[in-house]
DNA sequence: TTGCGTGCAAAGGTTTTGCATGGCA
DNA sequence: TGCCATGCAAAACCTTTGCACGCAA
């Protein structure tokens, strides 16, 4: 990929603002409010550039089962997010990366196995993350 | 739930349908496809049904990245599927559940080390099947 | 007979596309 | 200067909703 020609004021805050938020998922509109304070933007180019970058593997697309709606992260191009699994908490949201050889361990067993090539990168554990679980029950079914 | 006061040709033409391929997904459109060859059957009364079946945890709804679609699947009820993961194929689509002590092992791990309390029934593992590894390489990116 | 379930059509929300303009190299 | 990227608006798409009718009980 890689075929980012120009650099723009729109894509570079685009970019800007999901990097300084690793750890956070944004909407579209969340981002198109974000950003059109600062810069000129249109939602179409927003959509444009996300497209893009989830092509290139720098931002990541999910789909938010309790708000119904798409959701993108910076993942970063360094990442090495294909070589472990990822835990999504339901309740907070937030995204941990499984940096743990138990992930390898079980990725390999499933190989061994049950014949199956697991795709860490693309694979989300969904459950209750510590904190929340702490935080006593679940806030949202 | 279980609010289904009437029995009606449609809703049990669609559950039968589903019942009938417990492994596989189907998008709205192709359920409409199917089963108005054989009963009168409305997209709106699909949904309806869906979304309901979906609350009851008949039937369970996937986003597929792949053909950025919703897909749904009958999960039946007496499913342990809380209890084991899923995985599913990237190529074939075809989802399978992974009854093997390595799925509650690794469950166990994540909290234990992690603290992260992983819903299974929600988790699903992408990546290559045996089958479809076998019959080389992938088809669809 | 009663009232829920249905299908149709229209509305709603999100994402994509066409096109002329503006900005980057 | 040439071409890509942009923004606007319209289109396309999927899903939900309103409503009058039909069918199950």
């Amino acid at each position: 990929m890689q075929k980012n020609h120009y650099h723009t004021a729109g894509r570079d805050a685009l970019i800007a603002f999901l990097q300084k938020n690793p750890d956070r998922q944004f909407t579209v509109e969340e981002l198109y409010a974000q950003l059109s304070e600062r810069v000129s933007v249109g939602k179409s180019s927003l959509y444009r550039h996300l497209s893009e970058l989830c092509e290139a593997e720098i931002v990541r697309k999910f789909h938010s089962k309790e708000r119904d709606s798409n959701l993108y992260q910076y993942v970063g191009d360094e990442c090495d997010c294909k070589h472990h699994f990822h835990q999504k908490c339901t309740v907070c949201g937030r995204i941990n990366h499984l940096d743990c050889h138990a992930s390898a361990d079980f990725a390999e067993h499933l190989m061994r196995e049950h014949g199956f090539a697991v795709d860490c990168g693309q694979s989300v554990l969904y459950g209750v993350c510590a904190e929340c679980s702490e935080k006593g029950g679940r806030q949202n079914a």
